[in-house]
DNA sequence: AACGCTAATCTAAACGTTTCGAATGTGTCA
DNA sequence: TGACACATTCGAAACGTTTAGATTAGCGTT
């Protein structure tokens, strides 16, 4: 800007007042100003800007792993939202590891971003104190947080997994399995409670030992899936609460030589893109990404925008059973749906 | 600083040398300056470290669609490698879009990334520039670009669409349908130039009513099916050169009324996780992403570490064909097989 | 006792902006 | 003609660091 001025024969002050449109400045002037910033090919330093002006018109997005397809549609929405409104964004994978995060929120925070939305891990870490101390606003996203009192959008997890597991039921299912991510954050917990009250409701009993838990991935799946198997009164279906989870359940299904939905019913959390594609075309939960990233977005945008005072808003938006045919009738209602 | 400093009772240079050890500090005012730091809570100011350094110890990634599962992997991959090694990933999409691109290299630049990976859309744009004012590293990623020279990891396209079309050959087809995104990016060029040359090689015609083009997309890749399937000499194959695309492949096969591969064989570029889940189990394609991710990573990294004056670096890694069931053997082949 | 050496610490300038308040010039009005 | 308002421009401080060079203190030598 310096060089700008010189060429120009101004004063940086001019220049920055041009740039910004914070003060008239004479055509003449305007007119000098351009063609030096055209001659040197000057660009604004946006980190001296931030330093002085103390916002970065940066954000801090953290989720447990990109790779998992409802993060990867959520992420991908939120990056386009914020990039329509000029932020640019920052990607953290937390690999659900605590300590992970709280290192990447110092990381993102040292960055001076102007705000943060969370998919967090744990029991939130130095979350807690981000908030209270309230100098960046932060949006939960996908997961609650205890003790945490700040925007967020999650799911109606309890009432998505009520309605696919009486799904099941009014299938003719009595003895349905179930596979949870672990229970220390609120949708894995929100959606076992779906599962049991829609079991209570049907006045079915809960069985303790269909329900395993592993930690998200795919091989945690697969062996709590071959667990169920080899149960000697094996479960007729099998619900996954989390998506990688449910590839590991679909090949332990194979390797044990069984198939589905003849021999098992299978539906799971969470749709993508492949789902009504292949055989068996699966049934599933499926989020409204599209509107839980911009639900996201927009928190913190407005939160950004100036209106810091407000009283935390909770979003909790509705999920959809996809129904397609990895499940199928069983008892009477099989023979009159072959027949 | 200047509080710690002041609680501390020395200069603010000596908080600094302690910091970042520059200099010895006896352990008297180490001892007053940690504590210091304890009772304040004082983190170090990143924005105004980058500004007196010239360095943000962040660098931007730009890829077309991050929902496309290469490009997910690959990003997880990067970001982890950057995260590792106290970097953070400015993270944008450019939507196969010339303009969002630059539009998102030159908001990037703004904020002084140290460095740039790029999967490039479109001719580059402002990318020559900015390579020839070699400023910031940039490393290319899956897609090289015409008159700029740096660092680029890419695959080996050219041989992998040879051996997959080779392989379908061997199987006894004769009609092999190709579906390719635009040809502007070298992936796609070179991958034509595989399905060419594996005809040629074997002696078959190139019949130019078998090769389509699309925008990336699934409903691209729908209506080119839809066309291919709609000749009356319809081929007996079709290979998708891109993976969104061959979506939109399967969906046009079953809406048509066949089914894959007993009417007609589909193998694909880019391998994901659900491939050999499902019915039918998808040949594809595998691109080593791990790889290719950490390559980029590191020529990046090491461009950043100083060795600034290398001359440009291309990395042509190799993919691998992952042969399951989608593709079925024809006329002899086919009864040798099924006796 | 004066000197030089080393180690520890400090002062002050710099990084590239924004912005406040002052300075300058021009035209209007009494 | 002098006072005043207004529009335009400028000088300089500030944002929170790093760092070169200056200063100081301590200590062994001669």
């Amino acid at each position: 800007m310096l060089h700008v001025a010189e060429a120009a024969r101004v004063s940086v002050a001019t220049v920055s007042a041009l740039l910004n449109g914070t003060a008239t400045v004479s055509p003449e002037l305007t007119q000098r100003i351009e063609q030096a910033i055209r001659d040197i090919g000057y660009k604004r330093n946006a980190i001296a800007r931030s330093l002085k002006m103390g916002t970065t018109r940066t954000i801090g997005l953290t989720v447990p792993h990109i790779t998992n397809p409802f993060f990867t549609d959520v992420v991908s929405v939120i990056q386009q939202a914020f990039d329509r409104a000029g932020y640019a964004v920052m990607l953290c994978c937390t690999d659900e590891d605590l300590n992970t995060q709280d290192e990447q929120i110092r990381l993102l925070l040292d960055r001076m971003v102007d705000g943060l939305i969370v998919a967090r891990v744990g029991d939130g870490g130095i979350l807690k104190g981000i908030v209270e101390d309230a100098n960046v606003p932060v949006v939960l996203l996908d997961r609650l947080c205890e003790g945490v009192d700040t925007d967020a959008v999650v799911l109606d997890n309890q009432r998505a997994v009520f309605d696919a597991v009486t799904y099941l039921i009014h299938l003719g299912h009595r003895r349905i399995g179930y596979i949870t991510g672990t229970s220390d954050i609120s949708p894995m917990h929100d959606r076992m409670i779906g599962y049991r009250e829609a079991l209570q409701a049907a006045g079915l009993p809960v069985a303790e030992e269909l329900i395993r838990s592993g930690n998200f991935h795919e091989i945690d799946g697969y062996n709590a899936t071959m667990q169920l198997l080899s149960l000697h009164d094996r479960p007729s279906a099998i619900f996954s609460a989390n998506n990688p989870m449910v590839i590991g359940t679909m090949k332990a299904i194979r390797d044990i030589g069984l198939s589905c939905p003849e021999d098992i019913s299978v539906a799971c959390f969470d749709d993508f893109p492949w789902s009504d594609v292949f055989v068996p075309q699966l049934t599933t939960v499926a989020q409204p990404v599209q509107a839980i990233g911009e639900q996201a977005a927009n928190l913190l945008l407005d939160r950004l925008a100036g209106n810091r005072d407000a009283p935390p808003r909770k979003l909790v938006l509705k999920g959809r059973l996809m129904i397609r045919n990895s499940c199928r009738p069983l008892g009477a209602l099989a023979q009159s749906v072959s027949a």
